[in-house]
RNA sequence: GGAGGGGUGCCCGAGCGGCCAAAGGGGCCAGGCUGUAAACCUGGUGGGCGACAGCCCUUCGGAGGUUCGAAUCCUCCCCCCUCCA
């Protein structure tokens, strides 16, 4: 095992914030001498299915716990996803049913030990312990809880100034998470630094069922594609573990300058000595190699190497894509209108874009602009369109 | 339970009888410029028909009604917020 020094130094490369530091010193030297492994719990609510890169940032710290020997507790929030949690909200979440629930878990699952180790990981549904709370329990854990202490929360507050609704249920929620701390047995909670209110209460709540309070580990909120807002599927601002490499390298390369050195931090293995390097230089080839880092993750080298390559060829050589989409055109629509022709063959969703886009100078038939969407040209198998920056396909007559 | 305010397009928000598919902003899309970055400039942003004009259909919480005509007025219902209890 690495001395408590070397862990440290490990775990803290981009971390945000360890509430308190020095508790979790404390922790380390003990599990060292005792050589218990520590318990580093991480709830996740399935309330989507896909994981993120902004998530993966969580996760990839935790698996740095698990190659440290700790035990990763992953607590599966199948009950208190059907509260929701209000961090960061300005409305009330939909509450899923469990069922619901259980569905994104699968997913998941799929995914999430694309990062984890699977061997390291205590997986816990907390529906577990949840649903077996009585009335006086859950009486108990609230009165650890004021009403000012919970409204003085940046969401909550906001939403009671911008005359929000906030329901009464939604108290529960960081209450909720806590008591899986107690649960659990947790010695360090992870999470993104949104979730600082919530793992701090676990302190709380942990220390009036007589346990020694776990610390907060939290991770900084990965910046999405727009460079504002933190990543996140309902700003629709993010890259999935699970997408195709292509994809992903060239939402990459999509991203503000801005972005790069903390993403270089915080979704790469890459020593912050040689991000200084890398961001010394062209801001463009920092980029391809932050994007090639990042698929290399995901999908390995050779995928990376290949996703590069196909960047180069079409953006930058305006080459056509070496895999394109293939689109049956079925014989009678052979010699329509344009216009026609892209909706037929879904390309766009409906005439009006269709006629919007060919005005717009944004469709090409074979390398040719088309300006008239009243436009008939015969297609033959084997001609490309191309709508806007990133839409080719391949079309084939059928017989 | 009482009093008042409010529900408008993806979001925010103006409109308060016709000129409203609905100002303005954000987001998004496209074009230009580039490093497919950002910033910036330009245009677009319900659907359908059409020769750029223009026409038709669906939309302003829900259901009815008044009117030649309603997002705008009336009735009932649903939901939200504030204050008092």
């Amino acid at each position: 095992m690495k001395s408590v020094e070397e862990q440290l130094a490990i775990l803290k490369r981009g971390v945000a914030e360890i509430v308190p530091e020095e508790e979790l010193r404390q922790k380390l030297e003990r599990s060292l001498k005792t050589g218990e492994p520590l318990r580093v719990k991480l709830g996740i609510d399935p309330t989507a299915s896909d994981i993120h890169l902004g998530f993966a940032v969580v996760l990839r710290k935790l698996r740095q716990w698990q190659d440290l020997g700790h035990t990763a507790v992953l607590i599966i929030g199948d009950r208190t996803a059907t509260i929701g949690d209000p961090t960061g909200r300005s409305e009330t979440r939909p509450q899923l049913s469990l069922d619901e629930v259980r569905r994104n878990a699968e997913t998941y699952n799929q995914q999430i030990f694309r990062i984890l180790d699977r061997s390291r990981t205590e997986v816990r549904y907390n529906s577990e312990w949840l649903d077996k709370l009585t009335l006086s329990d859950l009486v108990f854990i609230a009165s650890q809880m004021t009403v000012a202490r919970m409204l003085e929360r940046d969401d909550f507050s906001q939403r009671f100034k911008n005359e929000q609704p906030i329901a009464l249920h939604e108290f529960l929620y960081p209450l909720m998470q806590a008591y899986d701390s107690v649960a659990v047995g947790a010695d360090v909670e992870m999470g993104g630094l949104d979730q600082k209110f919530n793992i701090l209460t676990g302190r709380d709540i942990q220390r009036a069922y007589g346990q020694e309070p776990q610390v907060a580990f939290l991770m900084p909120l990965l910046i999405g594609l727009d460079g504002v807002r933190k990543m996140s599927k309902s700003f629709g601002n993010y890259i999935g573990i699970a997408e195709p490499p292509e994809e992903m390298f060239g939402k990459v390369m999509r991203i503000p300058d801005a972005l790069m050195r903390q993403w270089f931090l915080l979704c790469t293995d890459v020593p912050e000595q040689e991000v200084d390097e890398i961001l010394a230089g062209h801001p463009m080839e920092a980029k391809k190699r932050l994007a090639w880092e990042i698929v290399r993750l995901y999908h390995g080298e050779e995928a990376a190497d290949r996703s590069r390559a196909e960047f180069e060829r079409v953006f930058q050589q305006r080459e056509l894509p070496s895999d394109i989409p293939t689109v049956t055109v079925p014989r009678e629509l052979q010699a329509m209108p344009i216009a026609d022709l892209l909706v037929a063959l879904e390309l766009v969703p409906s005439k009006n874009e269709a006629k919007r886009l060919i005005t717009e100078g944004a469709v090409e038939l074979n390398g040719e602009r088309i300006t008239d969407w009243r436009q008939v040209t015969p297609v033959r198998t084997g001609d490309i369109v191309r709508v806007g920056k990133r839409k080719f396909a391949k079309l084939v007559v059928s017989q």
